[in-house]
DNA sequence: GGTTGTTTTTACAGCGCTGTAAAGCGTCCG
DNA sequence: CGGACGCTTTACAGCGCTGTAAAAACAACC
């Protein structure tokens, strides 16, 4: 009994199958005693419309896929959760495409094999250049998300995460800190977000008139408390003394503030400690987070805004857009240097 | 350029359109020079297939739904990233449903208003309740997950809460807590979860000999860790005494940890605390989390079996199968009582 | 009553693909 | 050399729906 086609419903009312079509996408002009009786017939058949046969017919799915590297990242999972809200007041479900943040993966994600699935991609990049992004086949409507280049022929949405982290990098040394370590980038290749926060942090200490010392460069690595615990208490055991630390995310300092407990260090006290994202797990460390909060309904608002008018058939060059954010301050580099206790 | 049809594909390379099918997806019976020759029509016009001609010829999209509140919450995200990969292994894509856990939302995943999209629902329902579920349309398969009361004709995974929770309670009295507190269930009606959970702990607390205490039982408003941090320090207040803390969840745990430490009582010493899930979070509190972690491959992997074998065409009544935890032992509530430092 | 204009309904093609059934073709064997 | 068999390929219908264009029904007006 759970087979009802539209021409199924049709014949039960005694009318044309576009008929009921109009009545279920509730088409004004459709007269009343009609749309009753047509309606009377879909819920005798308890009738729900195909959606492959639909998408086919319009050539819209209503499906937008949501790419990047890992949705167990609290970043990434918050992101969904706004991106998927978003996008339904909008009239589109996502699909959750994983890439593991592996050439492969995110190759497969411009490159579009499937078309006709999803009508837009909002896509987080972590390893593929702009310049194979760039020859994305024009198929599908892709906009990008984060810190990775973009090429400029491509819709992309971040914060100014250079501003961010040479302010985050510059609140740290004014609460007194004068060996202000980076953690958590890649030992290898930088991925482009730990590119850019670097650079952010070189020009804050600049800024606040420090010299960078490539020794407090604390790669982890994989995106991870642990990798980022063991990176502060390696630096710990070789003696790099330290007095700050930027950390590349919220979850390098998680792990970071754990490596400092365990070798006694006192947060704020000793060392001061920023993240980024604030997720919402930081707000609950022990002392909670100075963080850089991205302003994510505006990052998704805009992303979709640009996604939503590509899919309609805007086709200009790439627009390039910047979204707030802000310094969140809390515990771990308080605003105002607290008497030390 | 980027509308090649299978047609086009045909035509360029001279055979049919159900030849061009045939190598497009891999069929044997195709001789090696035509199977070259197309291809190279299939390159040359950089041809994809589309899903939705594809999926309305079969019947089948290769999508599943993955349905629960809020994917922002670590256990759902983690779950998340759990079945998205095996899914993928099967060749599934993840569709994403949240229902931030309203009625409205669930009903719609169970009463499958489009059909078509997906070939099968995986759903862990907060709030719907079995008999709805029970008369959900048999269009799509659906397997259930979580604690949610599940209809014996509908597939069912979970793990044993009552037996997790009595053992967990039961861990923190053999550590000498008298006062075993439960922390972060609703408030008014009780979720599944939090019901189940209950029942373990009022269990736990008899194998203990211990007598259940309505004053230890700490609600919270919501699945959060603010909420229960503000439970827990409610009670204080209020000068509840205990010396251990139950938690539903993880993030009622790590609300509970902070409450706790702003309260200066010290964990294990003071209170032992246990949490439920093992997110990620959960080695990085301090002290860590002594937690139930279910065994989330097992439980993905055996909803995904139920589901294939359902999409397959499986039809006997709803299989209700258990899968492992285990107590994962940390700070909060050691596996065995240290000295008191 | 005829004319014009508007609203409501319809027939039909076709979106892009695959299943079915059957035809074509080459090979092997008696 | 004919027939049988297995491998390849094809024609065609149809999955369920919607856009188009045009017909039908109705309303308004002279």
């Amino acid at each position: 009994m759970a087979k009802a086609r539209l021409q199924d419903v049709a014949e039960l009312a005694g009318v044309s199958m576009k008929t009921v079509s109009n009545v279920v996408r509730g088409y004004v002009h459709v007269r009343p005693d009609t749309r009753a009786r047509v309606q009377r017939a879909i819920d005798d058949l308890s009738y729900s419309p195909n959606a492959s046969g639909r998408s086919l017919a319009t050539g819209r799915s209503g499906l937008l896929a949501l790419a990047f590297s890992d949705i167990s990242i609290p970043y990434y999972s918050e992101l969904a959760r706004c991106v998927s809200t978003l996008a339904r007041d909008r009239g589109y479900r996502l699909l959750l495409e994983q890439t593991d943040g592996t050439l492969e993966a995110e190759r497969a994600i411009v490159s579009a094999s499937e078309a006709g699935l999803v009508d837009g991609v909002l896509f987080q990049p972590s390893v593929l250049g702009s310049a194979e992004i760039a020859q994305h086949r024009g198929d599908v409507p892709v906009v990008l998300l984060g810190e990775a280049t973009a090429p400029i022929s491509v819709d992309h949405v971040m914060i100014d995460n250079v501003r961010a982290a040479s302010e985050v990098t510059q609140h740290l040394a004014s609460l007194g800190a004068k060996r202000i370590a980076f953690v958590g980038h890649e030992r290898a290749t930088l991925s482009p977000t730990s590119k850019v926060r670097l650079a952010g942090y070189q020009q804050g200490l600049e800024e606040a008139g420090l010299s960078l010392d490539m020794d407090l460069l604390l790669p982890s690595h994989a995106v991870s408390s642990h990798d980022a615990a063991r990176a502060v208490s390696g630096a710990f055991d070789a003696g790099v003394a330290f007095d700050g630390l930027v950390c590349r995310d919220d979850l390098a300092a998680i792990g970071a503030l754990r490596a400092l407990d365990e070798a006694g260090v006192r947060v704020p006290d000793d060392v001061v400690v920023s993240g980024w994202d604030d997720v919402s797990m930081a707000s609950f460390t022990r002392p909670g987070l100075t963080t850089v909060r991205p302003d994510l309904l505006a990052l998704a608002t805009s992303a979709l805004d640009m996604l939503e008018q590509r899919i309609a058939g805007y086709d200009e060059i790439g627009r390039h857009r910047l979204v707030d954010f802000e310094l969140v301050y809390r515990g771990s580099a308080p605003e105002r240097r607290v008497a030390a206790g």
